[in-house]
DNA sequence: AAGATTGTTGCTTA
DNA sequence: TTAAGCAACAATCT
């Protein structure tokens, strides 16, 4: 699942590939993943070109040189990739119908593509998704900004300071898992690193998040600022179907030491990692060490 | 073949 | 008003 540290990722690179580039070709394949109807998107896109990326939590935004932006979410299963060329677009059908095709490798554009954009050198942007649940909308920057307010504290950013993140923590009346994945609170975490984050503080993913305690609340906080770290250092986590802007999976997955290791050995203690439901979702814990 | 998977929204309830 | 909790969404895999 792309979170914080795939998301960034992939802006770091696009950046160093779609940067000024005129837009040259714009093709749409899925009107509710690429919303607002078609004409438009030629209308802003064509002729234009990328000046800057922006990242907010797991939204990236796209600044079009005439002030509008891409807002692009990825939610689960959403891929963006960039190829220097591609041979297959060039003639014929630009989208896939082939039944069986993976979802990670092999050629672009796949039947997961929704969106393509041509880029005057002959390099091309691929917008995948599986599930259909990403998106791509294009907004003024007024709304741009108006999004922006909605994310809370972001980790490896400037507002990520202890005394407001504990404020959050100490003020709500919901397992801590909740909190920390509560977007308008704190910003980027998803399910894979909220249980790297908690089994790293010792803290177990059910307590009430306003009786966490003020030192655990700053290993806690630590402890994030930590994993997320090191998952943008080994270039995300690809779990199923994350890939990066070069279609290559993310090696933080072999850095997990909670996620997706139920009934393996806890690599503290030994003790077996449980696997619960917790706010709705997968929660993978150490009872032993998570107190 | 039913159930699990997950990020976010939007509904319901308190 | 605000917050908490949960269903819904889509497609695939087990």
């Amino acid at each position: 699942m792309p979170e914080l540290p795939e998301v960034e990722t992939i802006r770091r690179d696009l950046l160093l590939g779609v940067l000024k580039k005129k837009i040259v070709g714009i093709k749409i394949n899925d009107s509710k993943v690429v919303r607002g109807d078609k004409k438009n998107w030629e209308k802003e896109l064509f002729g234009k070109q990328f000046l800057d990326i922006l990242r907010i939590g797991k939204l990236l935004a796209f600044k079009l040189s005439t002030g509008k932006y891409v807002l692009l979410h990825l939610r689960m299963t959403g891929q963006l990739i960039y190829k220097e060329e591609n041979k297959i677009i060039a003639g014929g059908h630009p989208f896939s119908k082939k039944s069986k095709e993976k979802a990670v490798g092999g050629e672009l554009p796949n039947k997961f593509t929704r969106l393509i954009i041509e880029f005057s050198d002959n390099s091309f942007l691929f917008f995948n998704n599986i599930r259909r649940f990403a998106y791509a909308k294009i907004v003024s920057e007024k709304d741009w900004l108006k999004e922006k307010k909605r994310f809370g504290l972001e980790p490896k950013t400037d507002n990520f300071v202890f005394k407001d993140f504990f404020k959050v923590i100490n003020s709500r009346k919901s397992n801590i898992k909740s909190v920390l994945l509560n977007q308008s609170l704190i910003a980027g975490l998803g399910n894979i690193y909220v249980d790297e984050s908690l089994f790293l503080s010792k803290i177990d993913p059910r307590r009430l998040s306003s009786e966490v305690s003020e030192k655990e609340a700053k290993l806690l906080f630590k402890s994030i600022d930590r994993v997320i770290g090191e998952a943008l250092k080994y270039r995300g986590t690809t779990f199923s179907d994350y890939v990066d802007s070069k279609g290559k999976r993310g090696d933080f997955f072999n850095k997990l030491k909670v996620y997706g290791r139920e009934n393996q050995e806890c690599l503290i203690c030994g003790e077996k990692i449980a696997k619960i439901r917790v706010a709705g979702r997968g929660t993978h814990f150490c009872s032993r060490c998570q107190k």
